[in-house]
DNA sequence: GCCAACGTTGGC
DNA sequence: GCCAACGTTGGC
């Protein structure tokens, strides 16, 4: 298997948790994930050093906010162990997890924030499987291509 | 706050 | 195994 660093987007409410708690707190579980895909690509693609963007979403201006990497190896959520997460869930035991994360760590604040609205002009060069920019699609965490990392980085 | 799109659940 | 009902996501 390839050893070449590989690229994820991953998304966050920046009220819950933004880049800037990213920075403040420097590596973070990234717990709560609930969706199957999410959790694959965190379980079985993600591998330590892995360059993560940060996507602030559900806000007034949604979009990139800055730069991350994958600072661990999938290992269990604990919170679905917990009674009183609100992440618990009930069909999961330490025996059998059900979800995993990894750890993200901070890496830099892009110079500013490349807004959804910018990213949507570029979808022909992104491709129509964009997850970011596909109708519909909500999914928290997907791969990037080195080709699409790189596109949104020539925005900021 | 609205609501379209989507994923999950559970009765049958 | 179908599918209606429900809950969630997330742009607007």
């Amino acid at each position: 298997m390839s050893t070449r660093k590989r690229y994820w987007m991953m998304k966050s409410e920046p009220d819950a948790f933004s880049i800037d708690d990213l920075e403040r707190v420097g590596t973070e579980p990234w717990n709560g994930v609930r969706n199957y895909q999410a959790r694959n690509f965190m379980r079985d693609g993600m591998r330590v050093g892995d360059g993560v963007m940060l996507y602030h979403s559900n806000c007034k201006v949604p979009g990139i906010a800055g730069l991350a990497t994958v600072a661990s190896a999938a290992y269990p959520d604990s919170t679905q162990f917990d009674p009183k997460s609100h992440y618990h869930d009930p069909k999961a035991t330490p025996e059998t997890p059900r979800w995993f994360l990894v750890d993200v760590a901070f890496e830099r604040k892009l110079k500013r924030l490349i807004p959804l609205e910018e990213i949507k002009q570029h979808t022909d060069e992104l491709g129509e499987g964009f997850a970011l920019t596909a109708k519909g699609s909500r999914l928290s965490v997907f791969p990037v291509t080195a080709a699409q990392w790189k596109l949104l980085l020539s925005l900021e």
